[in-house]
DNA sequence: CTTATTATTGAAATTGTTTTCATTTTGTGT
DNA sequence: ACACAAAATGAAAACAATTTCAATAATAAG
């Protein structure tokens, strides 16, 4: 691959590899008339210098990693999204990592720090302490994206998880609603423990009696599991941490013969796409993903850029209730 | 950041940093007492070699790029999906690439280039002559994921559009239906294009007239035309070339009374989550996305590790039509 | 027990940048 | 026109591995 070294603009522009280095990298430490000549060859040329070498010099790769636990979830790949479009902007490229074996969690984390990325974008339910203890290992910042870190040693970017299943399990109990149930997986530390935090506490308040659902999140499992829970069960509201999983409970109890919303009532968290193609359309409590994302890549920047250590902190963004046609 | 480095494995284990090397690269030319003793030591030490001094020298980077037009198409994030998992098995790492501003395809491909990968799977509806020439200037092996080539002069992995298209078509007419329309949205050279060819061969050999909407992918834009369409026309059966719009279609009919399936009959391609949870369930044509990824990767594998050029393929794999609920 | 052959090893060159440090050029004030 | 500071440049040293080539050790053949 004959590709263009730095010293063939060099020769071609009659100054050292130096400058033309400073050209890339230091624009402002050379004389203008120079810095002209050499752009106009690299563009000429069109030159763009080795990844690798480039990296291994400066010690800097203009590379973020995105941890992610699997890519088949909406909310994920949008999420992404919202970093890539962010990372755009400030010259970083992504390498993406799927972890979806818990077992080798800290062998991938010894895989994205060899892979000598700038920073580490971490995405998922679950922040076992673990994860907790890697991050701190990492040489490189790290942002949790979608999680609460809760916490001044950890920067993260979420929505107020526990105050919006507050929120809107209070609104749904104001409304004059009693049987509210919520459907959640199982995980430890994650957000959704948070909504089910929130929710528990509004029935609470409310001196009404909570009930919890566990299930997996496989959509064939859920399904078998909502019939069997509908056949002795008549809840007046259904909550559920997933759009995918409010739907597929939504379509078990239509199927079933319940009338959505005038029998039961359904809400879901998120407002993915999937919100929008559901028959009725899902209230949804709007986590804005793309903005997370978006966020949480800038946050990595500032950190990066940062010269030194930089205060840790737990960005909360707004989150909206979408009304739509699965609840009166 | 205070890395280890291949000296300090290479002093503990008494032995030269070529030693060290060749144990890492090159196993079988190191005698096993040498090569266990320095094996140990890594692992004891956790070394793992820096990627960017390793790509320097080798100029090779176990890496791959990934070009995607955007994230939040399910298809896609699930394609990745499988592409990651057999990169996994094959040792490589993935570069995300999202390619979502035409203007700038060039200059992505040049990006792509210079971040020094070892090959190139690229992934889009639309497979411009710009693109194709894009990919025969690549110095490393490029293949095209969920698109048919159809030359030998490129690596690509689908299944069969034209066919396929042609096969359901065939099928619903069989059963008595005459007027079948298609939905597809415009590109140029997509895979889209050949489920319009075959929709139309089978109409054409059945002496039925055809009839192709096209729609612009935008969910909120679509309903707006299926609305204006339905209100002048009773199709009896709908093809759609994505899910979502297949779904959503069927939503609007549903609101303005037809029944599904009795009224009209809806038929998406994909068969994606959204297909599992739509009401009621959609009959699809299945392209094994996640299985195109994975054999897409194991492709690009074989070329990148093959010492001269080999054998350009097209590679076909297999569909199913997964009848539901949305065709009687 | 030599000698020829092959398997193992290490020294040094190589990879393409960035960065430091010394040197040259330019500009400013007298 | 001259001294002195500041700006611009280049030579060479990192950066951390892989790979080539030559040297040494081990094995096989006679």
């Amino acid at each position: 691959m004959n590709q263009i070294k730095i010293y063939d603009i060099a020769g071609s522009a009659g100054v050292s590899l130096a400058t033309v280095s400073r050209v890339l990298n230091h624009p402002e430490k050379v004389k203008k008339a120079t810095r002209d000549k050499v752009l106009r060859i690299i563009k000429e040329k069109g030159y763009k210098p080795n990844a690798n070498a480039r990296g291994l010099a400066s010690r800097k790769s203009t590379t973020v990693a995105v941890i992610v636990p699997t890519l088949t979830r909406a909310s994920i790949a949008e999420s992404i999204q919202g970093i890539d479009d962010s990372a755009k902007k400030y010259g970083y490229s992504i390498r993406l990592f799927v972890n979806n074996n818990k077992e080798q969690e800290k062998e991938l984390w010894g895989d994205v720090i060899a892979s000598s990325v700038d920073g580490i974008l971490f995405m998922n339910d679950e922040m076992s302490e673990e994860v907790l203890e890697l991050s701190n290992a990492s040489p490189v910042p790290v942002v949790f994206v979608n999680a609460n870190a809760n916490s001044k040693q950890y920067c993260s970017v979420s929505i107020d998880n526990e105050e919006c299943a507050y929120n809107i399990t209070k609104q749904m109990i104001e409304k004059g609603n009693k049987k509210i149930v919520f459907i959640t997986t199982s995980h430890f530390f994650s957000i959704n423990d948070l909504k089910v935090k929130g929710y528990k506490r509004a029935m609470e308040e409310a001196k009404l009696p909570y009930e919890v659902i566990d299930s997996t999140g496989k959509l064939d499992q859920n399904e078998v599991q909502y019939r069997e829970y509908l056949k002795s069960n008549h809840p007046e509201v259904v909550l559920a941490v997933r759009d995918s999983m409010a739907i597929s409970f939504m379509n078990v109890a239509s199927k079933m013969g319940f009338k959505v919303p005038d029998d039961i009532q359904v809400i879901g968290f998120q407002n993915t796409r999937y919100a929008l193609l559901s028959n009725p359309q899902l209230t949804c409590v709007e986590t804005p993903i793309y903005e997370i994302g978006n966020i949480a890549m800038s946050m990595l920047t500032e950190e990066m850029q940062a010269e030194e250590d930089i205060r840790k902190e737990t960005r909360i963004v707004d989150y909206r209730i979408i009304w739509r046609d699965s609840t009166k």
